[in-house]
DNA sequence: AGCCAGGGTCTGC
DNA sequence: GCAGACCATGGC
């Protein structure tokens, strides 16, 4: 990935397969902001990122070359190669037309953690408000940054909350879930690490070990929190999806990208002005 | 007002 | 193993 520095940020030039507002406001993140027309603002870990999008260049502001290298070069997979991958999607025309439409989408490796905690906070529920119950979690109980947010809560933080102390999240029957999550992660009892090594059908047993989670959070947790790209959450809208264009399952070109292939038909399904006012 | 949302648990067959 | 009620909350 090509890129320069000047003064305290980072310029990428002559990228492929990065569009911010796709990437970063398609559903697998609940933590970035378009402010402006071409500019979100985001939290991982305690750093606190504004991305710029104009003309040919995507501005990493008041970041360093190291933290850049470290941190977010992963998190936006910036390695992969994702030209050569929706490539080798090409030969099927649903999601050829999803990426006709929406093409920058990437997947984000997020923090194993919030990842899992979001995912729960998701079920049943909608986009608009898991950002919202999200956000009071992390102003309630995470750390204030430099550039003026919060990081996410960790585990051993939220191991030492109550039912009570969560009610100002407004997030319901999922409250209970987040402390199961927490104290099990917390206490060892489920090692996020370990997950790292493990088989994806270990994987998805360990997960679901936690109270709330069952196979859609599951696998949302593996792909965008342990970079799984070959997991293949199924929500109501990849329901619609498979039930209308893949009764035979999803199509071979998707081998080992499933979760990409997934990414880019969910956006397309809720988004795409081809199914608006069915 | 009623339906829906990036579902899961619990119960009853 | 599978269907159906139920779960909190808020946008539309």
């Amino acid at each position: 990935m090509d890129y320069t520095v000047r003064e305290n940020d980072i310029i990428l030039e002559g990228f492929d397969c990065l569009d911010l507002r796709n990437t970063l406001l398609c559903g697998q993140a609940f933590r970035w902001k378009e402010a402006d027309e071409g500019t979100f603002t985001g939290t991982v870990k305690s750093h606190t990122l504004c991305l710029v999008e104009k003309d040919n260049e995507i501005i990493f502001r008041n970041t360093s070359e190291k933290l850049f290298k470290e941190l977010w070069v992963p998190y936006f997979d910036l390695e992969r190669d994702y030209r050569a991958i929706t490539d080798s999607f090409r030969s099927d025309k649903y999601i050829s037309a999803a990426l006709d439409e929406f093409y920058g989408i990437r997947i984000l490796h997020q923090e194993p953690w919030e990842a899992l905690c979001s995912f729960i906070i998701s079920q049943n529920n909608n986009i608009p408000r898991i950002c919202g119950i999200i956000e009071r979690l992390c102003e309630s109980f995470g750390t204030a940054t430099e550039g003026g947010d919060f990081s996410f809560p960790d585990a051993d933080r939220m191991s030492r909350l109550t039912e009570a102390d969560l009610s100002v999240l407004r997030a319901g029957f999922r409250n209970k879930y987040l402390l199961d999550a927490a104290q099990k992660v917390a206490s060892g009892e489920i090692s996020l690490d370990n997950i790292y090594e493990m088989p994806i059908e270990d994987a998805r047993t360990e997960l679901m070990k936690i109270k709330g989670v069952g196979p859609k959070v599951a696998e949302c947790t593996l792909l965008y929190g342990f970079g799984r790209l070959d997991a293949f959450p199924v929500d109501v809208w990849v329901k619609r999806i498979m039930a209308e264009m893949y009764s035979d399952g999803l199509p071979e070109c998707t081998k080992n990208y499933e979760g990409i292939a997934q990414q880019y038909l969910f956006h397309w399904r809720r988004n795409s002005k081809n199914f608006k006012g069915e």
